[in-house]
DNA sequence: GCATAAAATATTGTATACAAAATAAAGGAG
DNA sequence: CTCCTTTATTTTGTATACAATATTTTATGC
């Protein structure tokens, strides 16, 4: 008999997942080192799997390298967030079309509930739920798309615009309206209008760091 | 006085810049297992650097962990390599536009003088000489954008498409036809014009894959 | 012979050990 | 007290060691 075996991944994954969580959730914030000790303690793992894993998000533009000085949340400077955003103009929207094409009636249902379950919530007080709604948002259509290197592109930028993110400095209501516009043209399979609208959503995002930090 | 140190780099940053160039090379093949003592062996080094260096490929999409099992030089199916161009469409004309943009006029000349300096060499006989130019020309266009994140994304999937590509299926002269315009356009700082032509020049990548492995 | 089971070998993933470099602390000179 | 030098401590980067899992080889029954 076959046995289908479960991929059983190793702990530098898994502490490259915990890590990924903890940049998410602002328990490590941009521009904290990540003493390998502490890490390897607060984790319950030996400094190994710890290096493998920030050696992963190094390239994933989540944490810096100063070679014999440590590791660090990245922090971006305004050039690198107007770079960041650049890039993700161009393949959010990308995403959005694709998951319009390909995404299943399974996944469509599920992201037009996730819009229906978000009422209204204080974003100003309540920002990191606002957090992870536009974490799983963006992930759950990135999800969609059917192009898993665009998928795990996308998530890495999305953390990275979050946790860099300015606290005061977001129209909350405005983005879940976008939002909502985006997973109805999914929903119903327009590409184009998914790609359009995505593109907007993006652009305000772009525009808000543009007049801000300046 | 302020001295200014040359930020030394350590080991597992050398050996991922070495293998990376192994795989452009065809040192290393699509499919190929890394033996982690093999490749210690080979390159000098223990399997701690090493391993951090696999974890940093794996990230880049040029190098596939399977736990348990090993590393593996990363192969791509039909999808994956439409789904890397569906990307790169995305990716490279906007390189291409931000290049004409940004770029010094130093890069500019030396882009031109890049494609003056390759006249005709046998594509069909050379193979890794025009893998060579390709991947330069490429790269000199990403540096040029000062999106170092763009660069680096897109640094990576062009080894994994070149090491990927089938020796047979390129129309070389018709390729460094399209750098020709691309570098054209840019060093003359036309932006739409850049991105247009280097629009085409991936589409003609993708076209090719479209028409071959189906 | 051929397939299956058992033993032997090799390879991986993780922890630990150690040297080199960076940081922090202590000590003096002005 | 402040600045610089020296010493002690911490932290990093790499190598090695070891247990657990995979793979290969050998043995055994049919």
């Amino acid at each position: 008999m076959r046995t289908y075996k479960v991929e059983t991944e190793d702990l530098s994954e898994k502490v490259y997942k915990n890590i990924k969580e903890m940049i998410l959730r602002r328990e490590l914030v941009p521009g904290q080192k990540l003493t390998q000790e502490d890490m390897a303690k607060l984790l319950g793992v030996s400094r190994t799997p710890l290096l493998a894993a920030f050696s992963k998000l190094e390239k994933e533009w989540l944490v810096e390298s100063r070679p014999r000085r440590g590791f660090y949340i990245r922090e971006l400077n305004k050039e690198d967030e107007l770079n960041l955003f650049d890039i993700r103009l161009r393949l959010e929207p990308l995403g959005a079309r694709r998951a319009a094409e390909n995404g299943s009636e399974q996944d469509k249902k599920r992201l037009v509930r996730m819009l229906d379950a978000v009422p209204d919530f204080n974003c100003m007080e309540n920002r990191s739920a606002f957090n992870d709604h536009d974490y799983h948002f963006h992930g759950l259509v990135m999800g969609m798309t059917g192009n898993r290197m665009l998928e795990m592109m996308l998530t890495s930028y999305n953390i990275i615009s979050l946790s860099n993110q300015d606290e005061i400095h977001i129209d909350c209501s405005k983005s879940i309206e976008g939002h909502r516009k985006i997973a109805q043209a999914i929903a119903e399979g327009k590409p184009d209008e998914a790609e359009e609208a995505m593109r907007q959503h993006i652009q305000i995002g772009l525009d808000r760091i543009r007049e801000q930090r300046s």
